[in-house]
DNA sequence: AAACCATACTGATCTGCGGCAGGACCGGAT
DNA sequence: ATCCGGTCCTGCCGCAGATCAGTATGGTTT
């Protein structure tokens, strides 16, 4: 049960978690909360926010601007973390809403140093975590520096299907999307308007098509080569194997063979 | 000596260093180097690169599209962390390189290791100190999609400024700039040739000069305005004190007082 | 001193994308 | 059935910023 969960899935591309360390994560998903499509988990300014892992639907990290417009950072799906950085800081900088209705697990700040203190392991693998989160930040990060409006529109949604592959759900040809085209626009630094028209593009092209809450790529190796992604950009930060085995008997170090998945 | 290094002194804003932290410390430091300027420290895809951390000068981390394009992600100074990700994935996913002759210090996996079985502090304080890296990162973000060009620029100067002024470089009147405009229009997603003709327009407003290498904010309250500069951006990022203290009896947590410095 | 190269600087022209305005469609509330 | 708010879709116009095509300047090498 525990170990099916999306979060420990993703930690375990990592290393081996031992019954202790899925016994501490469960401690964590008994604190397990619904927040309806829209409402903010956590806002930008507010102090002691908490973190969350997200279990089951689509949330985002936001940021308001004095003009009114905002910036989506990142879309998060089922295993992802949610405002882990508010925790540490005195008050959060971003904030997170969600976009469907969504259960999310309570991460308290005393989970954080129980996880740091169970192995260094534990540790690393945490950091491993939010390295990847970090990944793909920089990459939403290029896109909008330099790559076009349609470019970036592809990347995201085949980065979206990617990340989705990991956790079940989406078989790399379509996949349920709840975005609508101002959260896209928000997110690719456009206008909804200019996402519209550039949708329509991207079908009439016949590479991929984005209507009725559905993805589907028509032409998915056109579309790759259209956007530029590189398929190897989550093999890149699959986890190292050289690390070295200390002192701690909780975890075994897993070798290599998340790519046979 | 190790206490004054600026990577000390960043931590030292989270918990304050015992002896054996120090001395843990010292041992990267020892295994110190020098890079010419222009030089690749890490490069996209290398496996097994190091990570570093910067004693002196500038560097920059970056990616390189197919396109032969290229969008700095971050630019860094003394007491930064460089490529702290790619010593935890087995490649890297981006360069980085010496902007002037620098001098860094390299971090072994093993570093790292220790340092997290230290102390649950110390495990805290390094995932602290790269989650304000990651604000830093998620602040350019949302300029890039969200920003007019010169307001980018302006905002990056001024957050320059500050990150100068933590490790004492900068008055925050002015300070000595390595950068030239092809490398700050990689970092803002524009062309050299419109960096050049918006630093002139904002030289001509008399909110800032960029020339011969050194950044002066001629009206400093006049710039933070027109870039929407949140003055309170790193203030946020302070740390909570609300950790609990532990068995550990290495490090002391620090009381917030940050900001009196 | 000549040659070279990197960077700074400028003007003319082109274009990708935003802004605005308006219409179609849909599901939910009354 | 009617209203209403949200989302999708389209056409037109204007502008921010890219691209091209140079000149100027200052430092380094020979």
């Amino acid at each position: 049960m525990v170990q099916n969960s999306p979060f420990a899935r993703k930690l375990s591309a990592y290393l081996e978690l031992s019954g202790p360390d899925l016994a501490a994560l469960s401690d964590v998903y008994d604190r397990r909360r619904k927040f309806p499509a829209g409402q903010d988990l956590i806002s930008q300014g507010q102090e002691n926010s908490s973190a969350f892992i997200l279990m089951k639907g689509w949330a985002c990290s936001y940021v308001l601007l004095e003009d009114g417009s905002r910036q989506i950072v990142a879309f998060h799906i089922a295993g992802d973390t949610l405002g882990l950085r508010s925790i540490l800081f005195r008050g959060s900088d971003h904030n997170v809403e969600a976009i469907t209705n969504i259960e999310a697990s309570e991460v308290l700040i005393s989970d954080l140093a129980s996880a740091f203190g169970r192995s260094t392991e534990m540790a690393t693998a945490i950091l491993w975590s939010a390295s990847r989160d970090v990944s793909a930040l920089v990459a939403n990060l290029v896109g909008l520096g330099r790559r076009s409006a349609a470019e970036r529109i592809a990347h995201c949604l085949l980065e979206l299907a990617t990340r989705l592959h990991e956790v079940d759900l989406c078989d790399m040809h379509s996949f349920d999307c709840p975005l609508s085209q101002y959260q896209l626009a928000d997110a690719l630094g456009l206008s909804a308007v200019h996402v519209n028209r550039l949708l329509r593009e991207l079908r009439e092209s016949g590479l991929m098509t984005f209507q009725k809450r559905r993805v589907t790529f028509d032409d998915f190796d056109g579309l790759v080569a259209f956007a530029q992604f590189d398929r190897t950009y989550l093999k890149d930060t699959l986890p190292k194997n050289r690390f070295p085995s200390p002192k701690s008997n909780h975890s075994v170090i897993r070798p290599l063979q998340y790519q046979a998945r």
